[in-house]
DNA sequence: CGCCCTATTTGATGTACATCAAGCATCTGT
DNA sequence: ACAGATGCTTGATGTACATCAAATAGGGCG
């Protein structure tokens, strides 16, 4: 399987390295205790400057891990609800159905990020939550999230951002599919794609992606053509170099450019 | 200012009545004080089955209340967040621009749903809501919205479930853009809204449109031309009857067939 | 290692919706 | 009630993207 292999950016950068565990904390007993204390994607997915008896409690929070293999679901539409789920390791796509077969790609998701949320209004969840490569997912029973936010305001406030984060990104994402065009939808996502990794220590400008084309296509509202031939424009452009699934962004500032058309004219 | 005056559904009807004060619990001093206690919406904005006691904290949600006049702005982008607002009378949209100026309407809100949630995530919003009738919110500081609700568990879970469910309503929006031909979206759209008004006691087939052409079209990443010739071609098709803004939808059943276009086939 | 399956690319053509344009209806405010 | 502004409809034309089709390239698995 291959990794988000490319540059890492140095040891020096203060984001969240996924291979490196901690060495001065490692006193747990045989088995890897389920800790967010001592988890390094904390910062991604749970309140920051908890005190010490905080950040007790939050471990509680995570009731155990599941593995979830590329290609199956962690949850499906339907589905009871019970739990919210962070994930710890790989990669994710959500998606809705209408009653007639057709879908939409609803969000990609990556480590830190926080998956279920649909199910909570009706005690069943809504979409599909589906791996796109091998995972990893704590799993939060949301009795728990609800019991430990009413004791730790911390831990409360963070749930009611994290809802209200994915509320902001659906409108981003309405703008995007209400009226933008083919290029710069493509655009708007690589970019959006290409600093969440940064955000957890990978390259500005390399990426490789984990997702279909059309399954990019649906996400974005575009067939799969559609999203091959603009990034094949990219190419021509000189903005991107694209070679399968590895993308590198040769010029950031022209894939801005393109979402954002009028900036000097 | 028309009122959405098509029958109302009888007395029968156990939704909510907007005019009728309920006499017997008409014991208040000379103000009318701001009691979701006392609010004939309060079944749509605040949970069910509490008990006195926490039916009297609940009413310390509420602060105060804010009257906002036709064509201005309840909150705008870059502003402030500090409160959620639960829509006594009148009718919103909400709405989004990106950094040139485009802009896309993600929703229309009516009595008893909440706005402003998008605030949450970074103190200060990031979209507009402006009123398309004049209206009166509820205002609701969010730092009293969690203090109760970590005393009041039904409240805790009523935040949680809005949020939830805004996220799934716009889920839905993005299969509608992602995915849904002009036709489709538009009888989504007419059917989501009567069924909404009719929840609060409104009629199941007539309704008065509050909005602009131009805005049904933005919120469905449409051209106003196109929802006009769309709704013409529902009229030829004897689905609706149109006059201006009042519709009257004769065939509930052919909308239902248009968004889901495989029935029987 | 090689085969099959799936993903991707690219071209030719079709179409749903946008754009441009004109005329009409309706609402608003004085 | 009147005048101007705004909203709505309808037609003619243009275009961005979808659809259909075929060829190529990888990647997983026996």
């Amino acid at each position: 399987m291959h990794e988000q292999p490319v540059t890492k950016s140095g040891e020096s950068h203060r984001g969240i390295h996924i291979h490196a565990a901690n060495a001065a904390v490692d006193m747990q007993p045989q088995a890897i205790k389920v800790a967010c204390s001592n988890c390094n994607l904390r910062e991604l997915c749970m309140p920051l400057g908890l005190s010490p008896a905080e950040l007790e409690k939050i471990d509680d929070v995570v009731a155990s891990r599941r593995k979830v293999k590329r290609g199956t679901m962690l949850f499906r539409n339907g589905e009871k609800f019970t739990s919210l789920y962070a994930i710890r390791t790989g990669f994710f796509k959500t998606c809705v159905a209408s009653e007639d077969g057709r879908d939409q790609v609803t969000g990609f998701q990556m480590a830190g990020e926080i998956v279920g949320l649909d199910g909570i209004v009706n005690d069943q969840h809504t979409c599909d939550a589906v791996a796109l490569e091998d995972a990893e997912v704590c799993v939060m029973p949301f009795e728990r999230i609800e019991e430990l936010s009413r004791e730790v305001n911390a831990l409360q406030r963070h749930v009611h951002k994290i809802m209200s984060r994915e509320i902001v990104r659906e409108n981003g994402v309405m703008l995007l599919l209400g009226s933008m065009r083919a290029e710069e939808r493509l655009a708007a996502f690589l970019l959006n794609l290409v600093q969440r990794l940064h955000a957890r220590g990978f390259s500005k400008s390399e990426l490789v992606l984990r997702m279909t084309r059309e399954e990019i296509g649906s996400y974005l509202g575009l067939k799969l053509e559609t999203v091959s031939r603009t990034f094949s424009k990219f190419v021509d452009d000189g903005i991107v170099e694209v070679k399968q699934r590895h993308v590198r962004i040769v010029n950031t500032e022209a894939l801005r450019d393109i979402v954002n058309p009028n900036v000097c004219s």
